[in-house]
RNA sequence: GCCGGUGUGGCGGAAUGGUAGACGCAGGGGAUUCAAAAUCCCCCGACCCUAGGUCGUAAGAGUUCGAGUCUCUUCACCGGCACCA
């Protein structure tokens, strides 16, 4: 009898795949398609679990659906720019191109044996000019619509570097290299209008059904739609009124103060006159731009000396004052504080010794001095003690409304609705990405590149020795003719956000060599993706800039309108941990981080195998470089076969959860594999004799089938694995013949295929399946097989098991209840006595009240 | 700080509001073997007065005939916070 080795059976049936063609998608309108994508890879230069769990989930849903009858795509690509190669480049000199294209042959190289079903015809990188210049004429459309537009925004300014941070380049607020502090500065910068469709993309959040609640959510509330009041104060000076946005304007008669941003223009004409205003506002732009960073900050203030007029009662005047949370890039960058009912304002008021005067306080409780903010949900309902609008007694959504129904119909202010979501920034001063196809004129202003001339190619000989961008500092790159007067005219030297790139490759994937970014045939067909799968990490930002260009590029006429929500279904997948092995070094205390190979575990505990010594076990980390804790996927394919690393990253925890890597696990996978393998084996040589058994093991055949099956439709990997390890230890004891065993075993192979395909290919052949199993139709449930005749209740007396009843499935509930009250139990507890109460749910359970 | 999520045996985890711990790992016992590896079989939440019972799903409260599951509060950890991808 032969055994099971996986490299050989890998190899072949891999070759038997390509040879056959079975993943190259052409389109056919005779079947129905199915798009699968996980999100494409960053190319580190080595692939991990996460990527082979990611991949894993996105290739069981791929070949499951080709099973059943789907003309499946399902594509690889590669997200190709961005700060690592230009790092790289820094630190150990060479080019990022040379960087980035070797580690997408390193990694293809890693991939490919995974046995995925992908078709690789399609692969790109958006580093390939043939990419990025379709991204470039995608913006030059996108301009042409008013989708694009320039404003000023603020930046991380390394002041020694005199170059632009990325967030995370900016540690503890000083600059990662130079360790100088860190600047918030103002740059002109290109936007996309992602804010003209805030309204759209919140609303369709609920047509997106087959998305997980959580991220929905997350972004309903990314997007925070809000209405306000907007109104202004007069100043008592003569100056211009200061215009606010407010979502409380039923507590405007608890205003103390009016706070402006650091960047409002009354504060930026104050900081050119007044050194002390100048001086606080240049601290306030200290530390990096994070909303972390804002929000964490000590909050400050200067009173500008400025004066305004309450609208309600011009009388009392408020101070003006500049406060360091206040952002400029929301509402007008001004508002009125009320710290009796806001936390930030309170903090502020007490720290200045402004007034904090409640305007509403709990039904039922009296006026008191608060030692916090009193801020109870909208939709409860408060006493107003000082409101000016609506009842005494209402809800402060109510309080809200008639607040703003009171400033409407008087005239001095005007209900606003607001979103928080802030227009896309999408300049960076960077070389490793796609360059804005735009020209700079002094007489024509600024100009897009012609499309004949796309792609605006990145120039190769750059050096990356100092700070900075290298595009701003290559002449014969930078200098062109402006394509619209021909006069001499430079290039923009900004490239675009990396999340450009990712936001539309799932469009390119439809057609991924044509000269347009897209065919209208190949989206018609094979958009939208039906199973997008990545992980949870981009919920918002990613998500959210795919289903901005959807809609732009349908608007820009590259996508049908059937594609303005691109992602039918989502799911997000959990990450790959592993256990830190950690000692520490005695000399100074640092911790010593040990690879797994170097730990030998005995009774649950860990020992360095070069010392002896015992190292605490870190349970559960995020794999990391770093740690030492990273468990190479090449590494778990030569020890056991990629048929064991699929199944292993499937089988031991729910995929939208971490799954823990241990080396037992693994182990304990490929066992079962030859296990599964020996059984099959065996029952291959076994005679067509039939016995008694045949329909047990044909109703648990069917049984089995309809919980895979259910299992992958649900994305309940680990249940359905669960199923087959049940399966399996029943087939293998099965007494049934061994035609029926036969038949049981394929269906065993079929049913484990999208897991293991390589191992599934092989038994399915040993066991006379005809053709590939990957491409073999899906076995389909007979309904009748499932159907049990007796079924048993268990009882319970006051929500206590106490016993169980074997009755006929069909059985009334009458007869149940009959049953139950002449149990030995149920007698005993009832001591003579009637029943409370007899709930009887058919099918599952019985509980008596005593 | 704000938004979202997670928390169940020694471990990973299962459980449409209905028998908590399926399935797997580790551990224990046995069979086979000259011996081992491999394989096969059985046991395996804690506690107790071991007949049987009590407790038990991060902590505390609540709703319900019945809560791991729903609600509220607290704690811990994880993801995101617009220039990491």
């Amino acid at each position: 009898m032969s055994r099971y080795t996986a490299a050989d059976i890998e190899q072949k049936w891999q070759a038997a795949w390509e040879q056959a063609g079975v993943f190259t998608a052409k389109r056919d309108e005779t079947k129905p398609k199915y798009y699968v994508l996980e999100m494409f890879p960053y190319p580190s230069g080595r692939i991990h679990m996460g990527h082979v769990r990611n991949y894993t989930m996105g290739d069981v849903v791929a070949r499951f659906k080709m099973s059943t009858g789907h003309n499946v795509l399902h594509p690889m690509g590669w997200d190709a720019f961005g700060m690592p190669a230009e790092n790289a480049a820094m630190a150990s000199g060479g080019h990022p191109k040379d960087w980035t294209y070797k580690n997408i042959a390193d990694m293809r190289g890693q991939m490919k044996p995974l046995g995925l079903s992908i078709d690789w015809s399609r692969e790109f990188a958006t580093c390939d000019p043939e990419y990025y210049g379709q991204q470039q004429a995608l913006f030059i459309d996108m301009l042409d619509k008013g989708l694009v537009y320039r404003k000023n925004a603020v930046v991380n300014w390394d002041p020694v570097d005199m170059t632009v941070l990325a967030n995370e380049q900016v540690i503890d607020g000083k600059g990662w290299r130079s360790g100088a502090d860190v600047e918030r500065r103002e740059l002109t910068q290109w936007f996309f209008k992602i804010s003209d469709m805030a309204g759209d993309l919140l609303d369709s959040i609920d047509n997106l059904d087959d998305w997980p609640a959580k991220v929905k959510l997350m972004q309903a509330n990314w997007i925070g739609k809000s209405r306000g009041l907007q109104f202004s104060f007069e100043r008592t000076d003569a100056g211009d009124a200061i215009e606010v946005y407010t979502t409380r304007p039923d507590t405007l008669m608890g205003a103390s103060f009016v706070g402006i941003s650091p960047d409002h223009p009354i504060a930026k004409e104050l900081e050119a006159n007044n050194p002390e205003t100048a001086a606080f506002v240049a601290d306030c732009r200290k530390g990096g731009t994070t909303e972390e960073a804002l929000e964490k900050a000590e909050k400050k203030g200067l009173d500008t000396g400025i004066k305004v007029k309450h609208p309600l009662d011009p009388s009392k005047e408020l101070s003006v004052w500049i406060a360091n949370f206040i952002l400029m890039d929301y509402g007008t960058g001004a508002i009125f504080g009320c710290p009796a009912h806001d936390q930030r304002d309170f903090d502020f008021a007490t720290k200045y010794g402004l007034d904090i005067t409640p305007i509403f306080v709990a039904d039922g409780a009296e006026e008191e001095t608060l030692t916090e903010a009193y801020t109870p949900l909208k939709s409860e309902k408060v006493r107003y003690i000082r409101g000016f609008a609506g009842q005494e007694l209402q809800t402060g959504e109510d309080g809200v409304n008639s607040a703003i129904d009171k400033a409407e119909a008087e005239g001095w202010g005007t209900g606003v609705t607001k979103f928080r979501l802030r227009d896309w920034g999408l300049s960076r001063q960077r070389y490793w990405g796609c360059p804005i196809p735009v020209v700079h004129c002094e007489d024509c202003g600024v100009v897009p590149e012609k499309k004949e001339n796309l792609p605006v190619q990145l120039p190769d000989d750059v050096t990356f020795d100092v700070p900075g961008n290298p595009l701003d500092r290559h002449p014969t790159w930078r200098d062109c003719a402006c394509p619209s007067c021909g006069k001499p005219a430079r290039r923009e030297t900004d490239t675009m956000d990396t999340f450009v790139d990712s936001s539309w490759y799932y469009a390119r994937f439809t057609s991924p060599r044509a000269d347009t970014p897209t065919v209208q045939a190949d989206a018609d067909y094979w958009m939208n993706v039906d199973q997008y799968i990545g992980g949870i990490e981009h919920a918002i930002l990613h998500l959210l800039y795919s289903r901005f260009f959807a809609r732009a590029m349908n608007v820009t006429g590259h996508l049908p309108d059937s594609a303005r929500e691109p992602f039918n279904a989502l799911f997000t997948q959990g990450m790959v941990t592993h256990a830190i092995y950690q000692t520490t070094n005695p000399e100074n205390g640092r911790p010593i981080y040990h690879y797994p190979e170097a730990i030998e575990l005995r009774d649950g505990k860990a020992f360095v195998i070069a010392t002896g010594e015992e190292a605490q076990i870190i349970p559960s980390a995020k794999m990391s470089k770093s740690k030492n804790n990273v468990v190479d996927p090449l590494n778990i394919i030569s020890s056991f076969g990629a048929d064991t690393a699929r199944w292993f990253v499937l089988s031991d925890s729910p995929p939208e959860r971490d799954v823990e890597w241990t080396a037992a696990g693994a182990e304990a996978t490929a066992k079962h594999l030859a296990r599964v393998f020996r059984i099959c084996a065996d029952i291959a040589e076994m005679d067509d004799a039939s016995t008694e058994s045949d329909l047990e093991l044909l109703k648990a055949t069917h049984k089995a089938i309809f919980d895979v099956t259910q299992g992958f439709e649900s994305f309940g990997f680990n249940a359905a694995i669960a199923k087959l390890y049940a399966f399996t230890n029943l087939l293998q004891k099965s007494s049934a013949g061994g035609k029926a065993k036969k038949e049981a075993a394929r269906i065993l192979a079929q049913l484990m295929s999208p897991m293991t395909p390589h191992l599934s290919e092989e038994l399915w052949s040993l066991l006379g399946g005809e053709g590939l199993v990957t491409t073999a139709a899906w076995p389909v449930v007979d309904e009748a097989m499932l159907v049990e005749d007796t079924v048993t209740l268990p009882i319970q007396i006051n929500g206590k098991r106490r016993a169980e009843i074997s009755v006929p499935a069909d059985m009334s509930k009458e007869e149940v209840e009959k049953l139950v009250l002449e149990n030995e139990a149920v007698v005993k507890a009832l001591d003579g006595g009637q029943p409370k109460k007899l709930i009887v749910v058919p099918g599952r359970i019985v509980n008596v009240v005593v």
